[in-house]
DNA sequence: AACTTTATGTACCGTACGGTACGGTTCGCT
DNA sequence: AGCGAACCGTACCGTACGGTACATAAAGTT
């Protein structure tokens, strides 16, 4: 019978290279992630990754899938939230994401999956927008969607919504850090920045007072 | 006597390989800008280009230097500008704003310093950032800052104006589509997200009525 | 205990690329 | 015409890397 990690299609020894690799590329950029270097890092044989992820690339793709399945849900709004509440959570959403964003590991794979976004239909890009983005992109319109429900937002497609929630929160950060400029990723920063944005998008989505 | 085109420190014949470089930057990515590849499109031999760039990296950042020094500033906002004419200005830069980043030639300069940004201190981010980036939002920020002096706008701090109108008017797109995820660019997509990144930065930041 | 499976480590191959060297050619200058 | 600088084309070198082959060792199976 399979461990329960069954579930990202890879057995532990594997789970444990890909974390190492992903050390590498945090670390020392794609450059560094070499199959030799990987091996050598990991304690395993080239051959043995070329047995597992079939080449390079589906390693790449990997170490993608690997970290994408390891984002953590929040919990679900509840049906009775207060208008405090909702603030609350907008906020521990903007602060989280900031976070995420601003974070080596977010930054290399992002990194990553834009280098090879021209060549090669592997599709990291993808990947990282399904996974990542997507997920908590959906889990949060459902909680405007709730926000709205319970007559504190309005909105007429929360998706929009979401979309605009997004902008006020990440802004120009992202790209910033992507080109490798210092980010002011600062706590009280960036704390300061998530109510900012979180009470720009009340002014514009709040129920009218 | 040198040609008036001294001012980025490049000769036409140079600038011309460059503007080729870019070319097959731009529908190659990357790893399709090889020496060799340089050379052989631009009709000049490898020699030239380690004579007049240095190394590679040298290239890729002259590539980059000079791309950004074809951003054209627009037209100074007037002194006596009316509030439409201020939200028309506003929308004209937001336009301009989605369609710069949505170009091909954009996105290949922003994967190529983006993949650059882990090794290699050459900086192109920072190339691009002063070149690019900040060029158009020190003119975006006067216009914003000569909106509020004439009382049309309130701003405590006109570059925390800018970086949320930045944010309205990009939101997620910019990251989409260096992912490599197909963008929404019709134009009128493009307009109509423009008209409504400007409408709520009003909502936000004008003058109350 | 023999056998199969799986993995390690190392050595190897082919290739692609950055960078250099060199002979030949064009072009401008005097 | 003669000279020198810049430049082209090509060949070349060293290296690094993706991918493969193989010889060996651990571990489970019967």
């Amino acid at each position: 019978m399979p461990t329960e990690q069954e579930q990202t299609g890879f057995t532990d020894r594997q789970r444990a290279v890909l974390d190492k690799a992903l050390e590498l590329l945090v670390e020392g950029g794609e450059k560094a992630l070499t199959t030799a270097a990987i091996a050598r890092a990991a304690g395993c044989s080239k051959e043995s990754l070329y047995k597992w992820f079939g080449d390079r690339d589906g390693l790449l793709a990997a170490i993608v899938s690997r970290q994408a399945s390891k984002v953590i849900p929040g919990a679900d709004p509840a049906n009775d939230m207060s208008a405090e509440q909702l603030h609350a959570a907008l906020e521990e959403f903007a602060k989280s994401l900031l976070e995420t964003i601003s974070g080596d590991v977010s930054l290399a794979l992002n990194r990553l999956a834009i280098g090879q976004a021209s060549k090669s239909e592997t599709g990291l890009g993808a990947i990282l927008e399904k996974s990542g983005r997507a997920r908590i992109g959906r889990q949060t319109t459902t909680l405007l969607e709730k926000g709205c429900a319970l007559g504190y937002l309005r909105c007429e497609d929360p998706q929009e919504a979401y979309s605009t929630l997004y902008g006020l929160v990440v802004r120009d950060q992202h790209i910033r850090m992507l080109l490798g400029g210092t980010a002011q990723t600062s706590p009280k920063d960036l704390d300061l920045a998530a109510k900012t944005a979180v009470k720009q998008f009340i002014e514009l989505y709040g129920a009218r007072d």
